[in-house]
DNA sequence: CAAGGACATGTCCCTTAGTACATGACTGGA
DNA sequence: TCCAGTCATGTACTAAGGGACATGTCCTTG
């Protein structure tokens, strides 16, 4: 249920429309936190029933802006300092990693030069983003060093997945392994 | 659908139960990949139906071992080599980060030293079992090797997030954010 | 004034994730 | 022999994720 702390704490800052929302959390937390419209839409819907947010005002083009109220503000303290952290991390390319032994040599190493470069360019993205802050492009406002904070997060965790990737491709695989059963070598493929 | 193709990677090891295949994933793809047995039992009655595996054996207890086919192994690595990663990356916890500046300073450090404490943590288990690893102790074969990388993975990105927990713990937050919008600071909360 | 593009909000529906619940077999020790 | 613990499989239900589709407004520019 974290979208909705999400959208609490953006509106914490101040009133925001759906749009609004849904493009700054494309903007930073796209990467570190994906979430489309419809479901920020819905749970707008939700949290005015539930008396979190209200409806600030209308602009043109139904244009709704949300303010959060005194409830939402306690909610979304309360998520930040009673509610454990979720620790789910859900990274395909390291579960993949788990089954390298299937591939050809020639394709892991395709794989792994595109993954460093994924990471690298990502890691760059956040790093350029990062240097702005620092360079004061956007104030100094306690929520500007919190955003700094989530960045630099970014950068670390791609940095990370760069180096590793790097490093997975200079570690060496036993062989190109057939993908039949280790313990009795039964299975015979000479498919590609 | 990755849950799909980690069953099919790690039934091309061997045959192999619901039941074991759920511990696999706990072991050492748990905190990276989660994967609970119901969605394990389903999934493995699709792929008996869709004849990417078939069942080997009944054991004890209604025990049923599968087995990987040729269309299983075929589409393992048709994922493997044809289709792209899925980047999709979802850290709660750099999406709290975003939202420090709501929190009292003491609440934010105590937060970001537990957790500090839980990435090393998790870090040091990884490491542990990589060293085991290099020690010999599984052997070294194809599949051994790849699991290396994995864990490499995991060790990487742990000590990343430790290491940014700590970097945040001494990044200066201007003031103990009280949490009104900045355009107009109106709201009064007195509360906890 | 027509047309394209950005703004803006939403529904629908299918898939995936995850919790709770239910059932039963075998095993080892008190 | 009973009981606890582990092995083993599954259903049911709810919540969340995410693509496709639908609708309409306002603004700029040719």
């Amino acid at each position: 249920m974290s979208l909705r702390h999400g959208l609490l704490g953006l509106l914490a800052e101040g009133p925001a429309s759906g749009y609004d929302l849904s493009r700054r959390f494309q903007e930073v937390l796209g990467a570190l936190w994906p979430a489309q419209h419809p479901k920020i839409y819905a749970e707008l819907g939700r949290m005015v029933d539930g008396g979190l947010i209200d409806i600030d005002s209308h602009g043109p083009r139904g244009r709704k802006a949300y303010r959060i109220t005194e409830a939402g503000r306690a909610e979304v303290r309360r998520w930040l300092t009673q509610v454990d952290v979720d620790h789910t991390v859900r990274l395909e390319a390291l579960l993949r990693s788990y089954f390298f032994w299937l591939m050809e040599p020639d394709d892991l190493a395709r794989h792994l030069a595109r993954e460093a470069e994924f990471y690298t360019e990502q890691a760059a993205i956040y790093r350029a983003y990062a240097e702005r802050k620092d360079a004061g492009e956007f104030g100094s406002t306690p929520q500007v060093q919190s955003m700094r904070i989530t960045i630099e997060g970014g950068v670390r965790v791609y940095e990370a997945l760069a180096e590793w990737a790097r490093w997975a491709a200079t570690y060496k695989l036993p062989a190109a392994a057939d993908g039949g059963a280790p313990e009795d070598g039964t299975a015979n493929s000479d498919d590609g």
